[in-house]
DNA sequence: GCCGTTTTCGGCCCGACTGTTTTCAGTCG
């Protein structure tokens, strides 16, 4: 029994609790139990077994003994229990929004409905309109919802797919026939959102490859299953393509399914217009009807299929048409053939520049790791500094810190760094944006802290006007040193709340604010599409991971490949500066310098 | 279900928003 699995069913519980109606605070108490149990670091069945759960803040007696019997016994009656007392399609209602615990239950207790599609056609044939405390617009908002998880459903985010597809293109790597082999598609190209995986690789016995593709442990269904191509559905309804090609083939065939296919079509007009033909197959010399020497006669004309200039990589295919090497993030056709054509694709953002990050909670808010866990994760990973901003007051829901908490831990900071060497920890906020674009904190309070992170966490449903309006007025206070998740988005679950980005960017030029670029996977927000324009006018890129546990520290790994699909440079990231130069740049902010 | 200079009961985080009502319940952050 992991603690992870633990921790799922402990929240699990809460769940069922809520819809089942029981007294709210109970579930509460699971919740918290399962947070507990989430920032313990120590192997948790020892730990259970070794009676050392007694002691530990939030668990009690309840839910000690129902974590004993999971570990000995590796069931949770109380929970079967539970689960036993609704249908499991009931649960599902929860990720509609609108729709929390109360209605849920209504709509099972009163209608009978078991599952979405029972709840789809109870709103289209009116019937939960007539129950009490529903009406018409909750109908729609329940079928726009349920419209919305469904086409949601096709799609994945980037972040939560790297370790899959680090681990499948390892299996084929490993595989004795395999020659090369890497990653193509879109995620390649790191988009944030992506369908499937497209994986290509080179082999001279494609079908032994193909085998051990389709029968790989991980794969539920095989869509199709050929010599050189092959479709199947992963557990979770990922759907993944392998090409498989000869060795000399391999250039060509990564570069087309790489793509995008914007990008390969202007590659392929510009071999056209160099007298070349370019295909996933090859980059061929103009083909052309030559006319046997001597001879007028038709039967006589011998057709070339055109000659194929040899290239062992990417680069060369590039080079072979007149261009610099365009990394795979920089293929969008957005300006990046004209770039390569006069060598200016510049040298993009590497993970190993980052030397330190802001934007981190720990307990103290809404964290899961201690100030002590985060401190010695960051040195873990390499890091010079790590600057914690926990959330402020009104930020109730993530146990916001008041101004004398705030002391408190500025006064633990400071201590801890008394014990460090090579590395400090800065005292930040990350402060909420109020309704009327004040800061949660007086100007005394920010003045005292090393850096503030400004960010709206409440009041999405306003104009553009007014939020942009809001959010400008909190930049222009000199102690906010960066603007937090600009649009506040949730990959596949929230859109974004309306904003000007033009005028914040503007707006971050003119004050000298930092953007973020928050690398927490669901939001990659400012998104990568902005960072190009927003960087030509001088905005500096902050890469953040908004860490709420010791293992989301890496995070900061996602946003460099935002930042590089954002074209950003070493010189355009704030956190590739030293300590030193950091600390510099944070008394200038303040001194109204960029 | 947890917790305790309020200690074995009674509180447990607060406010805005939405859609439903005609004063408020449910949801969300």
């Amino acid at each position: 029994m992991t603690k992870e699995e633990a921790v799922e069913k402990l929240e699990e519980i809460a769940t069922l609790l809520d819809l089942r109606g029981e007294n709210p605070f109970k579930s509460r108490a699971y919740r918290t139990a399962a947070r507990a149990l989430d920032s313990l670091s120590e192997d948790f069945d020892t730990f259970v077994r070794e009676g050392k759960l007694e002691g530990v803040k939030g668990i009690g007696e309840g839910i000690r003994a129902k974590l004993q019997e999971l570990v000995a016994t590796g069931h949770l009656s109380y929970l079967e229990e539970l689960k036993g007392s609704f249908p499991a399609g009931v649960v599902a209602f929860l990720d509609i929004p609108g729709l929390g615990p109360k209605k849920a239950k209504i709509l099972w207790e009163k209608l009978g409905i078991r599952d979405l599609a029972g709840l789809e056609s109870a709103c289209r044939s009116h019937r939960v309109g007539k129950l009490p405390g529903f009406g018409s617009k909750t109908e729609e908002n329940i079928l726009s919802g349920i419209e919305q998880r469904r086409s949601y459903a096709a799609y994945h985010r980037y972040g939560d797919l790297i370790g899959l597809a680090e681990q499948l293109v390892e299996e084929l790597r490993a595989h004795p026939e395999v020659v090369r082999v890497s990653m193509g598609g879109s995620f390649r190209r790191g988009k944030e959102i992506v369908r499937d995986l497209d994986l290509v690789c080179s082999s001279p016995k494609p079908a032994a490859v193909m085998e051990g593709f389709v029968s790989a442990t991980g794969v539920r269904r095989v869509v199709n299953h050929g010599e050189t191509k092959s479709s199947v559905v992963l557990e979770g309804g990922l759907a993944c393509d392998l090409r498989v090609v000869p060795d000399e083939d391999y250039p060509y065939a990564l570069l087309h399914f790489t793509g995008s296919k914007e990008h390969n079509i202007a590659l392929r007009q510009r071999a056209i217009a160099q007298g070349k033909k370019l295909s996933e197959w090859g980059l061929f010399r103009e083909a052309r009807i030559r006319f046997s020497e001597g001879s007028e006669d038709a039967a006589a004309q011998e057709k070339e299929s055109g000659e194929r200039i040899r290239c062992r990589d990417e680069a060369e295919i590039y080079e072979n048409l007149g261009l610099a090497y365009i990394p795979p993030e920089l293929r969008e056709n957005l300006g990046e053939i004209e770039a390569a054509e006069s060598n200016q694709i510049p040298r993009l953002l590497e993970w190993t520049d980052l030397r330190g990050t802001f934007h981190c909670h720990t307990t103290a808010s809404d964290g899961h790791s201690t100030l002590v866990a985060m401190a010695e994760a960051a040195q873990a990973l390499g890091l010079e500094y790590l600057g914690i901003a926990d959330h402020s007051k009104s930020s109730f829901q993530a146990n916001g810190l008041d101004e004398e908490r705030v002391a408190c831990q500025q006064e633990e900071i400071r201590k801890l760094n008394g014990t460090f060497r090579g590395f400090r920890l800065l005292s930040g906020t990350e402060c909420d944006i109020l309704r009327d674009g004040r800061l949660d904190f007086s100007d005394s309070l920010l003045a005292s802290l090393d850096y503030v992170v400004a960010s709206v966490h409440a009041g999405f449903s306003t104009s553009e006007e007014e939020m942009t309006r809001r959010i400008i007025r909190a930049m222009e206070n000199p102690y906010v040193t960066m603007l937090g998740h600009p649009t506040g988005r949730l990959l596949l679950m929230r859109k974004p709340y309306p904003v000007n980005l033009e005028k914040i960017i503007d707006c971050a030029a003119e004050t000298g604010t930092w953007i973020e670029l928050n690398a927490q996977p669901l939001r990659l927000d400012l998104d990568w599409r902005w960072w190009h324009a927003a960087r030509d006018k001088g905005v500096r890129c902050v890469i953040n991971p908004d860490a709420h546990h010791t293992r989301e520290l890496g995070f900061v790994r996602i946003g460099v490949n935002i930042a590089r699909k954002g074209w950003l440079r070493r010189e355009d990231v704030i956190n590739t500066l030293t300590l030193k130069l950091v600390e510099r740049a944070l008394r200038n902010k303040r001194g109204g310098g960029g």
